[in-house]
DNA sequence: GCACGGCTCTATAACGTTATACAGGTGATG
DNA sequence: CATCACCTGTATAACGTTATAGAGCCGTGC
């Protein structure tokens, strides 16, 4: 097809593991000769075909990552992030959508696209640790987000749990005792539902408050619609929770919109939370509070473990990595004057509008 | 590294050639023969080297979506629909990001990624004609959404013109009159905005209402924090335009942050209408009327062209497709029964909360 | 009985690259 | 002057696959 080595040698009149070596600098070449043949590869317009040097090689120097749903705006953000960190370390990086299907996720694990990638970085759903131990194809892989532990593996994630403390300490501290859990899965397959309920009903006892399995929503996915759909049905049932802690932000902006044509204000009747710190979160109305992952900690790092692994390093530290969050609190949980006091506190006085803290929304 | 032909041949006793002709069906081979090939391909669990049938065969099965940036949800969607056509004609999409990077797109056109992929779609914002005229690398390559035209390669697109005038027409005949184009950026580099200012102001002229540059913000870029300044600042200009048309809907979604901060009522002040159609316009408040592009026919149309060429077929038809849309109003431009009559309409009966007709926004 | 065609299967030459082994030449050192 | 080390450059063998040419074998028709 292209224009290949032979064809620079021929040009340049030197042979084939010269030009080889200008291009590779994997021996030193002679400045004369170098620059004949720089000036042969610019004429002829040459690039390497990767294919044949892979073959060679062993490497193709692209690395996939593989997440539940493009659409999602957390996998988006995250996936800028470790394609520009996979760049910076001469890698390319390509995205693979499993749709949250567990046969999706197995052939990425042991199937045939393992012989073209030299690494993977998965984020599982709808398989658990027995099929990743299973595992037999030997490039490495990294894991991010929850739901599988204890395999020989990086993993990088953050603490489930201790989000879920975070924020249920959060709505608790601004007065709320009725607090309702959006998407958990009845199914015991996403593990991370698990960990966020897990830390929900913990937070709950700690505050002394009494969990009520009325006020946890199931939902099929996690999405906008899911969120609705779970705040929907959870009014309908009457005695309304004065808090919705969300799965995610996308089931949070579900919840808000679900209280909104219910008639319920945010936050004076009904305060919202979710997690992930997507960009959407900062434009909604009112705008939410959530519970920030470090997605550039968790891209980069997912990233540098999965070369260091692919090149061979020996990497210190522990496999699995657990990454910072932090709270952001915005207009959904109020602004902090205005706060509950007390369950019974006299003549709340709270803005119609509420006007975010900061002029720029970007980075709060 | 892992199985080859080779430990196949050996394991079932038969030559090399044979264990290829199973895997590939290039020859037949004998009922029992297969068998015994199958059964070893089985126990070692072969696939072949991707790298290696590339070499020999000059294709991968890959091809390449590139777009300006992952996190606008209308190419995420776009993706995720191309993916799985991708992979219903058995190739495999991979995503590359742009980041609105001139560089990143002119590398794409020619640069080294193109001999690891059989063929490219792109969508230029950065490159124009001459870029693409220029290109020296063989595959083939589809251009999607606006900027280039005229060039020797298929292009899908909706008509930007069209779409404006549709938009603009709506605004139109629910009474509105002073009305705002938000996202033109001043640079003669992105042409997709050019044309819908053309339809805008052509719109306009058809309606018999004035042009007014004022009311036609610039925009660096396309997101939401876009969209917010600029409504910010020509609010801040005085004289309020009683409709916003967004370039595209995250800068619509940035006008409606921008414009309840400032106090103005969405519809009853100021209706909004974007271009895209993403699925955050259904969950936003109030929900957002949109032009939404046919983004299931360009994704499936984009990879089929694409295919198509790659495997050498004659593709009948024109180079440029123009695929259809449609108007669907939503919330941000009022119930059919709150449009203003007249700029003088009496007692304007818009009720405080203006519920959507339908019960699931997925799809209207 | 022999040539011939059809059917399986095999041997092998690419594909374009890189790493190894080696060759030739030059300058320094003993 | 001989030896050695070094520096450039070359020839070539893989890497794993697929397509081509061809080798056996068997049955059929003359």
């Amino acid at each position: 097809m292209g224009v290949n080595l032979k064809d620079i040698a021929q040009r340049a009149g030197v042979s084939l593991a010269t030009v080889s070596n200008v291009v590779n600098g994997y021996r030193p070449v002679g400045e004369r000769t170098r620059q004949r043949v720089q000036q042969a590869i610019d004429e002829l317009g040459y690039s390497p075909n990767l294919g044949a040097r892979h073959l060679r090689r062993g490497r193709t120097g692209l690395i996939a990552l593989a997440v539940p749903e493009l659409t999602n705006p957390y996998f988006a953000e995250l996936a800028e992030i470790a394609i520009s960190e996979a760049a910076a370390l001469g890698y390319t990086l390509v995205m693979e959508n499993t749709a949250a299907d567990r046969e999706a996720e197995l052939a990425l694990l042991d199937g045939s696209r393992q012989r073209i990638i030299d690494g993977l970085i998965l984020s599982p759903v709808r398989i658990g640790r027995e099929e990743v131990l299973a595992r037999t194809a030997g490039s490495p892989l990294v894991l991010i987000g929850e739901g599988v532990y204890d395999v020989p593996h990086d993993h990088i994630a953050i603490d489930n749990v201790a989000a879920s403390h975070a924020a249920i300490r959060h709505l608790v501290a601004i007065g709320r005792r009725r607090i309702a859990f959006i998407g958990a899965t009845p199914g015991g397959d996403r593990q991370s539902a698990h960990l966020r309920v897990r830390g929900y009903r913990e937070a709950l006892a700690a505050a002394g408050l009494p969990y009520r399995p009325r006020l946890v929503a199931g939902t099929d996915a996690f999405g906008r619609l899911d969120g609705m759909r779970a705040v929907r049905d959870l009014l309908a049932l009457g005695d309304p929770p004065d808090a919705v802690f969300g799965y995610n932000d996308l089931v949070a902006i579900g919840a808000l919109r679900a209280l909104a044509e219910a008639g319920h204000r945010v936050p004076e009747d009904v305060a919202v939370i979710g997690i992930d710190d997507i960009e959407e979160g900062r434009f909604t109305a009112p705008t939410l509070t959530t519970i920030a992952p470090d997605k550039r900690e968790i891209g980069r790092l997912a990233v540098r473990r999965l070369v260091a692994r692919i090149e061979g390093a020996e990497v210190a530290g522990p496999l699995t990595v657990q990454t910072p969050f932090r709270l952001l609190r915005r207009e959904s949980t109020g602004t902090p004057d205005a706060d509950h006091r007390s369950p019974t506190s006299p003549a709340r006085s709270i803005p119609p509008v509420v006007r975010p803290r900061e002029d720029d929304p970007r980075d709060p």
